[in-house]
RNA sequence: GCCCGGAUGGCGAAACCGGUAGACGCAUGGGACUUAAAAUCCCAGGCCCGCAAGGGCAUGCAGGUUCGAGUCCUGCUCCGGGCACCA
């Protein structure tokens, strides 16, 4: 257990030399000891909870881009608690999903036992980087004792009507046989394989998140509950595509009346012609008798060819006439209704009002059927040929129209989004399974939550088939099952939930890790949440930080959580390159860190990455670069030896104490603001300064410790007790600084 | 096409509110120490012309505002990212 033994302890003789892998195993020992990164988490007075992206525990092991990420989370949690809060930066293990099923399968082995491996493998590099984690709190997705509470989830949402189950169109990976959401799929293309992406019709489960669209945007403006960075809100701002605009209704000859959505009512003079999307339930009601055969065979077509080449494929426009006319509310005229599969059913009411005058792809349709083109809209923006409306600005006629509209009765705006509901179903089997049970008499009957968790059973063939069930159907003894209401025959769900469910409530349940009878406690919850502090990558912009505010929400509504949004702050860092190309494995540029960690040491590799850019943009990973933060380090170690000899306390040089208090503010300025690179360079000038002025004065020595502490924690430990203290340099605040001297002008120093 | 970022020496990058551009680090060249090498220490350096003093040009491009612009404004170019037959 001693772990001492296995290494080799400095003797008396070289204890002036810096030998990092001593020092850091010494500290990570102490830290364990004696609890240092352990907060009181149900009587902390000034919780701060540090929170980075949990890791995927993939077999190769934390990448350098993990090493960024965490060491620059972990700088920030170690900075706040140098002004004195009581930081609360837990880690664990994002293990369920398909690509951790896929790499099982890959290599032959059961994901049930590979994953403990990769977790351990994880574990051990966590703690060699030296992280200021909460061990105590680590957790598993894959963990019954978690999952139990994933499912839980489901239920809640299911309850209050917030889970809804369809058959759908959805997005088939034909290579991983499975459903994947929308956010999954990259032009066409499953984002784990690549495979083409197929369209097929599945019953799956559904979460309502496209009800809280107008909320999860209203809230990206208010700072004071999100203050995100701006690619992030960006990014969320785009997905969930609000459009304002009008639903207009449109009578046809027998009664129907067909309803469209436009972000150009401005233009309803214009609408020369209708379009719905084969899908559109009232296509086979119109029809008429002569034109049936051909919408049929049409409608057909569409269906079976898949989403992907008709959303991004070829893009000439095909349709067919429906025979049926509408008449335009405005114009009073009568224009004939096609069908055409550039109208997707998804979005708006799956009909348009062509103004082929106006719109890039109403006028390619127009010509090529030889449908009338009326222009609107004359080159000033004045409306023309548009009634009562002809000789207003465009953007006034989209007003006066709209209220004309709703005073007709004839339509309203309305607003709409270009969010979809969230599909949680996977037909897989690496994941939580769905808390439902189909009974024969009762239907659809939720499992009862004093029977949870519903354990994944252990399948020795795991393998996903093309019938779009869940291998969890071919486990008879699981899938056969007593109905909970009535005792008879019925069977359960054998969907697994996504991943993102798993990562949607992670940040609540760390803080609750001891409790087995609910989630998360209310109390700790109370102190600890929102989360004070997130970072992670901007890959995640729209999945896990849109679902993870979707769930927050739902949790809030139903009572369980006092608040709407789960992170107070939000940080994406940037992106580790090496020698100016991206790191990937056919490119042969990967850097493993361990072997740097082992060459340098932690604090030096951890120094260097923070060293490289700005931590929110990244920068570039080259091997040369790391010898400058080890030979500063280097020489600070030195000048601690000197400081420590000499106590007698002399004028302490007047540009060094000007450097001095300047250093302490900008190194501090750069941790708060994430610009790592400039605290770190702050500090190599003040060590430049005191070696010019032959000065190693104590006082501003061990402050200089205390500013590389969050860079560099084990050095900076050692250092502190080489000064003589017995306390953790962590129990230490930011030195304050001497705002007169901190603002003095360089050149008047120089002239001193 | 729409919406965000970004562009500064050989390289990674600094520059607070418009006020000495290039801090800090890497790599490079010269020197010291050494039998030698490594390590360490000292010195030099934006680019061009010049032995030098000095001069000219410099923050993607073209203009503008200002006593003064890397920073502000206008119009471009290129790079990275998000959205996209979304009505």
């Amino acid at each position: 257990m001693d772990r001492s033994h296995s290494m080799s302890q400095p003797s008396e003789s070289d204890s002036h030399m810096y030998q990092p892998d001593v020092v850091e195993a010494k500290w990570q020992r102490r830290w364990a000891q004696q609890h240092t990164n352990e907060p009181d988490l149900d009587r902390a007075e000034r919780p701060f909870y540090n929170l980075m992206m949990f890791p995927y525990p993939s077999a190769e092991g934390l990448h350098v881009g993990n090493m960024f990420a965490f060491t620059g989370a972990d700088v920030h949690g170690r900075f706040k608690r140098l002004q004195g809060y009581d930081v609360f930066e837990p880690i664990g293990y994002d293990a369920f999903g398909i690509h951790s099923e896929n790499f099982a399968l890959k290599v032959g082995t059961h994901p049930g036992t590979l994953i403990p491996r990769n977790i351990e493998n994880f574990r051990r590099q966590l703690k060699r980087i030296g992280g200021m984690f909460d061990w105590r709190h680590e957790l598993s997705t894959t963990d019954p004792r978690y999952y139990k509470w994933t499912q839980w989830l489901f239920l809640q949402l299911f309850k209050a009507g917030k889970a809804y189950k369809k058959a759908a169109a959805v997005n088939w990976c034909p290579n991983d046989k499975t459903v994947l959401a929308n956010e999954q799929v990259i032009a066409g293309r499953c984002e784990r394989c690549g495979a083409q992406v197929e369209q097929r019709t599945l019953e799956q489960w559904f979460f309502r998140i496209s009800d809280y669209a107008g909320k999860l945007l209203e809230n990206l403006d208010d700072k004071s509950q999100m203050d995100w960075s701006d690619t992030t809100i960006t990014a969320q701002r785009n997905w969930l595509g609000r459009s304002d605009g009008a639903e207009i209704e449109f009578p046809v000859e027998q009664g129907k009346i067909i309803r469209v959505f436009t972000t150009r009512p401005d233009t309803l003079f214009g609408a020369t012609f209708m379009v719905l999307a084969p899908e559109h339930p009232l296509v086979p009601e119109i029809t008429t008798p002569s034109q049936r055969e051909a919408v049929n065979a049409y409608r057909q077509q569409a269906a079976s060819k898949d989403l992907v080449s008709r959303k991004v494929g070829e893009r000439e426009k095909t349709g067919v006439f429906t025979g049926a006319f509408a008449r335009n509310p405005a114009t009073g005229r009568t224009i004939p209704v096609w069908v055409a599969d550039y109208v997707l059913m998804e979005y708006g009411t799956g009909a348009i009002m062509a103004v082929p005058a106006h719109d890039e792809r109403d006028r390619e349709f127009a010509e090529k059927f030889k449908l009338q083109i009326v222009p609107v809209i004359n080159e000033h923006g004045i409306l023309e040929d548009s009634g009562e409306f002809t000789g207003l600005p465009a953007a006034e006629g989209l007003h006066r129209i709209i209220a004309w509209l709703e005073a007709a009765g004839a339509g309203k705006g309305v607003v709409q989004y270009r969010l979809h509901d969230w599909c949680i179903s996977r037909q897989r089997y690496w994941g939580p399974p769905i808390p439902i049970i189909y009974c024969e008499k009762c239907g659809v009957v939720p499992v009862p939550e004093k029977d949870l968790p519903v354990e994944l059973p252990f399948l020795e063939d795991f393998r996903p088939d093309d019938s779009g069930t869940s291998p969890l159907a071919r486990d008879e003894s699981w899938y056969y099952v007593a109905c909970p209401e009535c005792g008879g025959k019925a069977r359960r769900e054998t969907d697994v939930s996504d991943t993102f469910l798993d990562s949607a409530w992670y940040y609540l349940r760390y803080p609750s890790t001891e409790f087995d009878d609910r989630p998360f406690d209310q109390e700790r919850t109370r102190r600890w949440c929102p989360v004070a502090s997130y970072i992670g990558g901007n890959e995640h912009a729209v999945l896990h930080l849109l679902y993870s505010r979707f769930i927050a929400m739902v949790l809030h509504e139903l009572g369980h959580v006092d608040f709407d949004e789960p992170f107070a702050k939000f940080r994406a860092h940037g992106l580790i390159v090496k020698d100016g190309a991206k790191m990937s494995k056919s490119r042969g540029n990967v850097v493993i860190p361990d072997e740097y960690i082992a060459r340098w040491g932690a604090d030096t590799f951890r120094t260097y990455l923070m060293f490289l850019g700005p931590f929110q943009e990244g920068g570039d990973f080259r091997d040369e670069g790391i010898s400058g933060p080890r030979r500063f380090l280097d020489k600070v170690w030195a000048l601690v030896g000197e400081a420590a000899a000499d106590d007698v306390l002399r004028d302490i040089p007047r540009p060094v104490e000007v450097k001095w208090h300047q250093t302490l503010m900008r190194a501090h300025e750069g941790l708060e603001n994430l610009r790592y690179n400039t605290s770190i360079a702050a500090c190599m000038e003040l060590l430049n300064t005191l070696r010019e002025a032959q000065c190693s004065d104590r006082r501003v020595v061990e402050d200089m410790v205390v500013m590389l502490s969050p860079f560099a924690p084990h050095f900076a430990e050692e250092c502190w007790e080489r000064l003589g203290h017995a306390t953790s340099v962590f129990d230490e605040r930011w030195p304050e600084w001497d705002e007169a001297l901190a603002v003095e002008d360089n050149v008047e120093v120089a002239v001193q």
